[in-house]
DNA sequence: AAACGTACAAGTATACTGGA
DNA sequence: GTCCAGTATACTTGTACGTT
C-alpha cells in the first residue's frame, strides 16, 4: 500500500520528497508557502533525515484530529495520576509543574515567558492577537503566548535581574556568601507582593464591559471559592473573597470572549479608543491597582504557615484566573442560551 | 518542597546551493 | 531567470537538573 505526497503547486513539502515513496506510519514535517497546513498526505513515505525517524506513530502537524504539536522527546504520561488530577498550565493547558513567576505553569511557559522577559522579546501576531492558547497554539503564535502568560499573572519582577544574576553566578564559582544573597531572596519575594498591583493590571475594559462581566461572575465566584478543596486549603476570608471579585470586576481578560460584532449577543460593546474610553479605563486601571494592593496587604497581614505563607498573594490570583476561565465557560454557555 | 536559572538535545525557520 | 529539492545554519523550544 502506498499513498502518494501531493504537493499542491503553491508551496514545497520540507524534509520529505513528493515525488518518493516513503513507508506507512511515517511522521513528515511539511510547509507550504501559503501556510496552509491541511494538506493531504496520500502517499507512503521513507525518510532520509536522521531527525524524522519512521514508525513514530505521529503525523505532520497540523494533520491530526488533535492538533497536539509534532513532539520532540514524547513524554509519557504517567499511569499513577489521573490527567483530571493533574494541575494543569493556565496558559497552555499542559501539565503544570508548579508555580513559575507568579502563575501555575508547566516548565515549557515559564521557560518561555523567561526567555521573553530576558531578551526584550517583541512578537507579532499574525492573526490580529485573537489566537486561543493550547499545546498546539502556544507554539506558533508567541505573541499571544506571551500576552497569556501576563493575563494569567505572570510577573517580570519575579525574574533575578542580570546584576542579581551575575551575583549569583559569582558566588557560585567564588562561593561568596552574605550580604548580597540576602538582597536577591529578599528581592524576590518582595517582588510579588509590594510590587504586583501595578504590574498585574492588563486593563482595557470599559465600564459597560465591567458590569456586563460581572454578571453571574459573583455567583460563579462565590461557588468556586466556596469549593470545599480550594476553601479549606487557603482558608479564604470573606475580606479576601470581596477583594478578590471587586478586582475581577476591574480586569480585563483578552482570551474571554471579544467585546466585538463579530459575536452577536456578546455582552459586550465594541471598545473603544477615544478620550473618554481611554480615561474611563485608566479610572479602571487605578481602582484594580488599589484593589489589588489592599488584597496583597491583607494576604500579607494573615500569611503564615498555615494560610499559604508569603506566597498566599500569588495563589490567590491564580484562583482569579480560574474565575475568568469560569467566566468565559459561562458567557460562552449564556451566548448559546438566549434567556441568561 | 518550591521556584529559580542553566545546559543541552531536538525541533523549526530561514538562507543558501545546485540541478533541471 | 525561475522553480524546486536538498542542505546548512541559526534560532527556539522543552526537559532535566543543579542551586537556593
Amino acid at each position: 500500500m502506498f499513498l502518494i505526497l501531493e504537493n499542491r503547486g503553491t508551496g514545497y513539502i520540507y524534509q520529505a520528497s513528493a515525488t518518493q515513496t516513503y513507508p506507512v506510519g511515517t511522521c513528515l514535517s511539511m510547509r507550504f508557502v501559503d501556510n496552509d497546513k491541511k494538506y493531504k498526505i496520500t502517499s507512503m513515505c521513507q525518510l532520509r533525515r536522521k531527525s524524522l525517524e519512521p514508525h513514530c506513530g505521529v503525523l505532520a502537524q497540523g494533520f491530526g484530529a488533535g492538533g497536539l504539536p509534532l513532539g520532540r522527546r514524547m513524554r509519557v504520561v504517567s499511569g499513577g495520576k489521573g490527567r483530571g488530577q493533574e494541575e494543569l498550565c493556565v496558559v497552555c493547558g499542559d501539565k503544570a509543574s508548579g508555580y513559575h513567576y507568579n502563575a501555575l505553569t508547566c516548565e515549557g511557559c515559564k521557560g518561555f515567558f523567561r526567555r521573553s522577559v530576558t531578551k526584550k522579546a517583541v512578537y507579532q501576531c499574525k492573526s490580529g492577537g485573537g489566537c486561543e492558547m493550547d499545546m498546539y497554539m502556544r507554539r506558533k503564535c508567541q505573541d499571544c503566548r506571551l500576552r497569556k502568560c501576563r493575563a494569567v499573572g505572570m510577573l517580570a519582577e519575579c525574574l533575578l535581574t542580570e546584576v542579581q544574576c551575575q551575583s549569583k553566578r559569582l558566588r557560585k564559582g567564588g562561593k561568596v556568601r552574605g550580604h548580597k544573597e540576602e538582597e536577591n531572596t529578599d528581592n524576590k519575594r518582595v517582588s510579588s507582593t509590594s510590587r504586583l498591583p501595578g504590574q498585574v493590571i492588563e486593563s482595557r475594559a470599559d465600564p459597560v464591559c465591567l458590569l456586563a462581566s460581572g454578571t453571574g461572575m459573583a455567583i460563579l465566584g462565590f461557588d468556586l471559592l466556596d469549593f470545599p478543596d480550594q476553601s479549606s486549603l487557603l482558608s479564604i476570608s470573606s475580606l479576601e473573597v470581596m477583594f478578590l471579585l471587586s478586582a475581577q470586576q476591574f480586569s480585563h481578560n483578552p482570551t474571554s470572549p471579544s467585546p466585538d460584532a463579530t459575536h452577536p449577543g456578546s455582552l459586550f460593546v465594541p471598545r473603544s479608543t477615544d478620550r473618554a474610553s481611554l480615561q474611563a479605563a485608566s479610572c479602571i486601571e487605578r481602582m484594580q491597582e488599589l484593589i489589588l494592593d489592599l488584597l496583597s496587604r491583607v494576604c500579607g497581614a494573615q500569611a503564615g504557615a498555615a494560610r499559604g505563607g508569603p506566597q498566599r498573594f500569588g495563589r490567590l490570583l491564580g484562583r482569579l484566573t480560574e474565575l475568568r476561565t469560569l467566566r468565559h465557560n459561562y458567557l460562552l454557555l449564556t451566548r448559546r442560551q438566549p434567556g441568561h
